[in-house]
DNA sequence: CCATTAGTGGATAATTAAGTCCAGTTATCC
DNA sequence: GGATAACTGGACTTAATTATCCACTAATGG
């Protein structure tokens, strides 16, 4: 549905948006988003390319966000490095389907509510929501700094 | 998003939805819905496992749908070739999440949306839609019996 | 019962996604 | 300017998805 690269840049993204008083590593980011380095370095330079992120090399250098997380939505993240497809023409390659047929335009339409869905939250919203709503605990993505989660 | 193999099976489905007089063979099918004929045989045992389509060997057999194309969403058909997952669980393990984060809230927040979309639509009004609407050509899926198309 | 038709299951190959490694380049600090 | 920190790019490996092939079994009709 969402592959796992998008996931991994989701997580990236969040923790740079909580980390804004100093550039991020990839080690640093690797660890808390436990996600594996290696990986982590390419999906890092897949969302500088798209300049989400901007790197900075040398001592003290690392990733930062390039504008601020109350402007990036979940959806810029996910189509930065790994964009959702929608269905604009007939995957059958059928000549005579100038507009979709009823299967495809539901399934193009599946895709359209995802892709809403995800413009609507910033992350910025995804930082800001955590605490307690009506008595329900809403942990703070990453944990790292609600409680000692593992 | 959709996988392929997903694709293929509601291909199938939809061409046998529309084609109730006798069964069809994997080789019809696999022509009419351009889908590889050997996958599609992969593709339609899997069906047949789920008791979606019921398999008939011998001369005259092929597959015929188990139940009523009005009674057979596009989601039964995606979940039993390739389902779509919920998010559950924190996927990074963490312990402290009993509820999810913001985050995979909202991430499966979209797959819920996507569920409840295919789940809305029966096979049988794919095949019911097609003519015009204002003024607009829907075409039938498969194109098949439209005009001729590719 | 025999020939033919058609699904089944297993093995295998090709392609893409995910993950690893390392040498190279750029920036910082002393 | 040399040592160190950190991103960059390329080559490579592994795993999952997609796709192919073939021998086997089941059903039909004569």
């Amino acid at each position: 549905m969402i592959s796992q690269t998008a996931e991994y840049a989701l997580r990236a993204i969040v923790y740079l948006a909580d980390q804004q008083t100093a550039p991020q590593t990839t080690q640093q980011i690797a660890e808390v988003t436990h996600v594996p380095a290696g990986y982590l370095a390419k999906v890092m330079q897949s969302l500088s390319r798209s300049g989400l992120v901007h790197a900075q090399r040398g001592l003290h250098g690392g990733f930062t966000l390039a504008r601020p997380a109350t402007e990036l939505t979940v959806l810029d993240v996910v189509q930065a490095v790994d964009p959702l497809r929608r269905i604009t023409s007939c995957p059958l390659g059928l000549k005579g389907h100038m507009s979709l047929c009823p299967l495809h335009r539901r399934l193009d339409n599946a895709v359209a509510l995802v892709e809403d869905a995800l413009r609507k939250s910033t992350i910025a919203e995804l930082l800001a929501e955590p605490g307690k709503r009506k008595g329900v605990v809403i942990p703070k993505p990453l944990c790292s700094a609600v409680e000692e989660c593992d």
